[in-house]
DNA sequence: CAGAACAGTGTCCATTGGATACAGTTTTCT
DNA sequence: AGAAAACTGTATCCAATGGACACTGTTCTG
């Protein structure tokens, strides 16, 4: 009843329903038993193993069979170490996830949080299952976790509000996710290899013939934009607008605050935004 | 052999390796032949039950036993309508993305992307299941294909590049994706119907405690922000954001190509950011 | 040393997506 | 009209999935 290890330890009233199970692996203490024989397999071994086949065959690519198959065992004795595959996959999330890069702590904001986008893309284009894994409610891990913190690090001294910092968190993240998206999209299917915009453009252009007078705008523009396509440039671009305009804003509040060092904090303190 | 029906028309050159079906089912013409009986289900019909169950119980909630039991039918009879789910998932995508908004063609670019924007997350709301579908590498329906060409068309004078206004999209919709992930995130679990940004906190909150000196920034953050927080700030925020750098670029552009006009276009020609 | 706690296995089950073969219906061709 | 072809829906079968449960064997503690 109570011996299944599993449970949160507390009563139960957290606000994790059915995820304890996944907030006591991820956060608990995993201190063995010393009672009865050593367990041949490990948590880490396990979830390296799912790690590594997702990462050659996608998340499709994990079931319990093929993970303890790699691991010369059977299905049910992963049991043991996990109480079910969704638990599996958070612990594969967090692991994949890493150490969130490490901030000078006097970095400006702006180099800070670029560099942060670009190793949580870096993270995206290793582990690209972590884009169909990591949707839906779930329980943070610490090293997702981990990153938050490092990235509200960057924003802590820029006179942003608490949840404007989290807003601002939400939204590069989103960004290089939407980035990872479509690189991840483009890195399958006949033309694997080869330039991945031109891909795209490939794939839109079939699309679009013949139908340019429904989608003229989209027919230009992929015709206008074929010409010059680097890899990240769309991360870059996206980066750069959201990083504008953080940077728009926090000049804006350093000149409400005080007036005189208006020209301080950004290099512009125009109102931009006269919405 | 040949009269399987799903096959692509021409000779198959196609990009879409895998997935000619898919594009077949969603761009090629359905019209039925005219011999055997006739049909007493519809693709309509089918993608619409299997939206309805995925609104209702999330994608999981799809299965092809489900669905035809929903219209008192057997399994297999959906294989004669559709060549198999990804399909099906594909066309539910479609349908469930519905019409575009409607621009007005000398709206200005702001506030049309920005009912764009909110449309978008509209559409999310109403079916969660799309962040989840909508993942990896899959064909563009004319619907999906709509969207994007509405926000072109709003893009279309603003002086950007034909790439560059790609990139706004992608940037634009991966916003949108990203608060709408969390916003799912959050309607589920034990405490369903209160603000979802009080959940997040709580969670977060369940999570900080005892933790705050691994995670100072992150404590701080949520601390200071749990008093004020509305049900779309995070979206308003993020997009209000990009909205601001956008303007900076196109400010910056219309000043490069002719100076005595540079106020026009934006409402500040300054250089915020000096990469 | 005896029993409790533990590890790994074998077997069973419901459900999934899908292939294939078949019976019934409707249209077209001779 | 009659026959053959094309089509629809169904029944049956299959491999693979996640998981429950009972079982054998191992190891540490009282």
């Amino acid at each position: 009843m109570a011996g299944d290890g599993w449970s949160a330890g507390d009563g139960g009233s957290s606000v994790f329903g059915d995820q304890a199970g996944s907030a006591a692996l991820l956060w608990g203490e995993r201190g063995r038993p010393s009672r009865g024989p050593k367990p041949a397999l490990s948590l880490e071994r396990i979830t390296r193993t799912a790690i590594a086949l997702a990462d050659l065959g996608g998340l499709g690519a994990v079931s319990m069979q093929r993970v303890a198959g790699e691991l010369d065992f059977t299905k049910m004795s992963l049991y043991r170490y996990v109480p079910g595959k969704t638990e599996l996959v958070a612990l594969m999330i967090d692991t994949a996830m890493g150490e969130p890069p490490a901030v000078a702590p006097d970095a400006a904001w702006r180099p800070a949080l670029r560099t942060w986008a670009g190793e949580l893309s870096a993270v995206f284009r290793r582990h690209p299952w972590l884009l169909e894994a990591a949707v839906g409610p779930r329980v943070m891990g610490p090293h997702e976790l981990g990153w938050t913190e490092c990235a509200l690090a960057a924003l802590a001294r820029t006179g942003l509000s608490g949840s404007e910092q989290l807003d601002t968190v939400v939204l590069v993240t989103g960004h290089v996710r939407g980035i990872a998206q479509i690189t991840a999209s483009m890195g399958v299917g006949s033309a694997r290899g080869t330039h991945p915009e031109q891909v795209l453009s490939a794939a839109l252009n079939e699309l679009l013939v013949g139908r340019s007078d429904r989608f003229p705008a989209l027919t230009s523009a992929v015709a206008a934009g074929a010409a010059e396509c680097g890899r990240d440039q769309a991360l870059e671009f996206g980066l750069e607008r959201i990083l504008d305009g953080l940077e728009s804003l926090i000049a804006r509040r350093a000149a409400d605050a005080s007036p005189d060092t208006a020209r301080k904090a950004g290099t512009d303190g125009g109102d931009a935004t006269t919405t």
